[in-house]
DNA sequence: CTAAATACGACTAAAAAAGACGTATTTAAA
DNA sequence: TTTAAATACGTCTTTTTTAGTCGTATTTAG
């Protein structure tokens, strides 16, 4: 439930793998393909998706292959999963119709959707993430934690905080 | 993408419905399906689900319906998940052989998947998160805020806390 | 020139989610 | 006591999404 896609763990797979590689060594999609032992074809194509969008390099023809190019801790898992399966979710809400883009009442309409509210939740969440303090749960939380602009992040991490 | 599973999706809309009336109302599942344009059934199957594991109350017959059992403030998004779905993801490591429970060196292993941190930290964010919160944004946060006997969630607040 | 790699379009297969159908049971009220 | 409106629930089909495969082009070191 509540599965993780699979081309988002081929990536996490494919970053911890080539994070731990010395500045600039290139790997090839199928030394991680054979080591992992998921199908070539998927983690090429997961990798090619990463490279378009900038979060790692690739280097084509013989001993080629792909390096890591943005520094992790600044890089949120909202953003792999956008660069993976474009934005995140917003399920339309049940009172608008399908096709309406946007709504200028949103925000201030009563009957706002649970489900959006839950989406605004989950956003919030996955960018306040960080690559590195996901692929190294050791990484200080302190260090790798992205701000996010959004002032009930804030509000709400004061009040779990003030829990203790 | 990231999509909330429909059975979710409209147990908050009939939560949200249920919670606006007055206590010990019954609110029929026919009633909820019109007036949000969800079919009957499958919205019926969410609150007889719900109704087994003591969310909602429901009584059968002529007049019958469901009610709210629970105070919503107290309810976590992740126990509504289990509810409908069960356990969360946990998505199997590619280092470990499906089939394979639990791993006792779990923890310890440097080469415990990234997708188990992401699980674990989803699950934490599921479960600091109650459905009053869900259901009302403007419900004070501090009120509704489910607190997790995890270190590592509270340690992770504050850092965010601190950033401030 | 060849081998090993990325790049990418199109297709197929498998799995999961969503919904539909049928029927039984309960209960208030006519 | 019959009827109508509701929950309860098992099974099935359809649809959608996800995952994976195939084929081929391109790049580049040796």
């Amino acid at each position: 439930m509540n599965k993780i896609n699979r081309k988002v763990e081929y990536a996490l797979i494919a970053l911890k793998h080539m994070r731990a590689k010395a500045p600039g060594e290139l790997t090839a999609a199928k030394e991680i393909s054979t080591l992992y032992g998921c199908p070539f074809d998927v983690m090429s194509r997961v990798l090619q998706a990463l490279g378009k969008r900038g979060l790692v390099r690739s280097e084509q023809g013989a001993h080629g292959g792909y390096q890591i190019s943005r520094d992790l801790a600044k890089v949120s898992f909202y953003e792999l999963n956008e660069m993976l399966l474009g934005p995140v979710a917003v399920a339309k809400c049940l009172h608008e119709e399908a096709g309406e883009p946007s709504c200028e009442m949103r925000g201030k309409c009563n009957i706002v959707s649970p489900v959006t509210t839950l989406n605004r939740k989950l956003i919030e969440f996955y960018r306040g993430l960080s690559l590195a303090e996901l692929l190294d749960p050791r990484h200080a939380s302190v260090q790798s934690r992205i701000p996010t602009n959004i002032a009930q992040a804030a509000a709400d991490a004061a009040a779990v905080a003030e829990q203790r």
